[in-house]
DNA sequence: CCACAGGACGGCT
DNA sequence: AGCCGTCCTGTG
């Protein structure tokens, strides 16, 4: 259990390895953080809103109440994982991960809501980032909840149930374009109890990916990454356009299909592929290799 | 004006 | 099983 005190209305993890939200917040897996000042981050995560600290040492979540920090943090952070050991099996015998993992040593993977994951990246779908932000704050101040915390305008994002009630047209609001009818197709499926979430965790890697596969508008990419940034498994290596051209260029030499790229990854990297495609994708954004 | 962005669907061979 | 046209919208 990683240390952590309460004090006044903080809560602060002291001296936190193996974290820096630049790495944690900017490698694809989540839209609802936002850099508000150099050491300060906003996050929006369940029910609750945050004002993050990181002076490059401690951790602080100002204010947080010590049953919000165990009930929703602390998980979400993915706080009980050794993320050293992890580091050390990865790069044990290969110095291209090594050099990788230096890179995005501040990696977390972050355990999001299955539904809020599943839609979010639904919206992924051909889109860049600042867009997928944007449909997604829209799609919270459109149907979310508000969440009192002194700042206004600040939404949960909405639940299945109500993204399940809503027509197309009002859904149009948000300017999800083509991945409408996808949003409100899938939120359906999951309220009709249309995914077996014991297949997705304990079935072997290609049968919880047919489960996932089942969501209207979830293809292979979608659905290996709904499945890693929602904490479900981690034997999982997510290929787009940047893992397939990274890979390309640091292990195979030529380009390989998606198919063929997810293969290898899971034959090397194993029940730790899903670490290894967060250090590997971060890698390639910063030196911008696949530009 | 056109190309393309961190894909998926559906119809075709 | 694989290929390909099409799909909204924003940006260059």
């Amino acid at each position: 259990m990683n240390k952590w005190k309460c004090e006044k209305n903080n809560i602060i993890l002291k001296d936190i390895k193996h974290f820096d939200p630049i790495h944690t917040f900017e490698c694809g897996q989540c839209f609802r953080w936002t850099q508000i000042e150099d050491n300060n981050w906003l996050g929006i995560v369940k029910d609750l809103a945050v004002n993050l600290e990181w002076n490059g040492k401690d951790l602080i979540f100002h204010d947080t109440k010590k049953d919000d920090f165990l009930r929703v943090w602390y998980s979400y952070f993915d706080l009980d994982r050794d993320y050293g050991e992890i580091k050390n099996q990865l790069q044990k015998d290969d110095p291209v991960m090594k050099e990788a993992i230096s890179f995005g040593h501040g990696i977390r993977l972050l355990r999001q809501d299955f539904q809020e994951t599943v839609i979010s990246f639904i919206i992924s779908q051909n889109n860049g980032i600042p867009r997928i932000q944007k449909i997604v704050e829209s799609l919270a101040q459109q149907f979310g909840e508000p969440i009192s915390c002194g700042k206004p305008d600040i939404r949960t994002f909405p639940t299945c149930e109500r993204l399940a009630a809503t027509s197309l047209e009002e859904l149009r609001i948000v300017r999800a374009g083509y991945r409408d009818k996808y949003i409100q197709k899938a939120a359906q499926q999951i309220c009709s109890g249309e995914i077996d979430m014991d297949i997705l965790k304990n079935g072997d890697p290609s049968q919880s990916r047919a489960e996932m596969k089942k969501l209207f508008g979830v293809g292979e990419k979608v659905a290996d990454c709904i499945l890693l940034f929602s904490g479900i498994r981690y034997d999982i290596f997510p290929v787009d356009r940047w893992v397939r051209r990274v890979m390309a260029e640091l292990y195979l030499g030529y380009e390989a299909s998606n198919e063929e790229v997810s293969r290898f990854a899971a034959e090397k990297f194993g029940a730790l592929a899903g670490f290894a495609q967060q250090y590997l994708f971060y890698y390639a954004r910063e030196k911008k290799i696949g530009m």
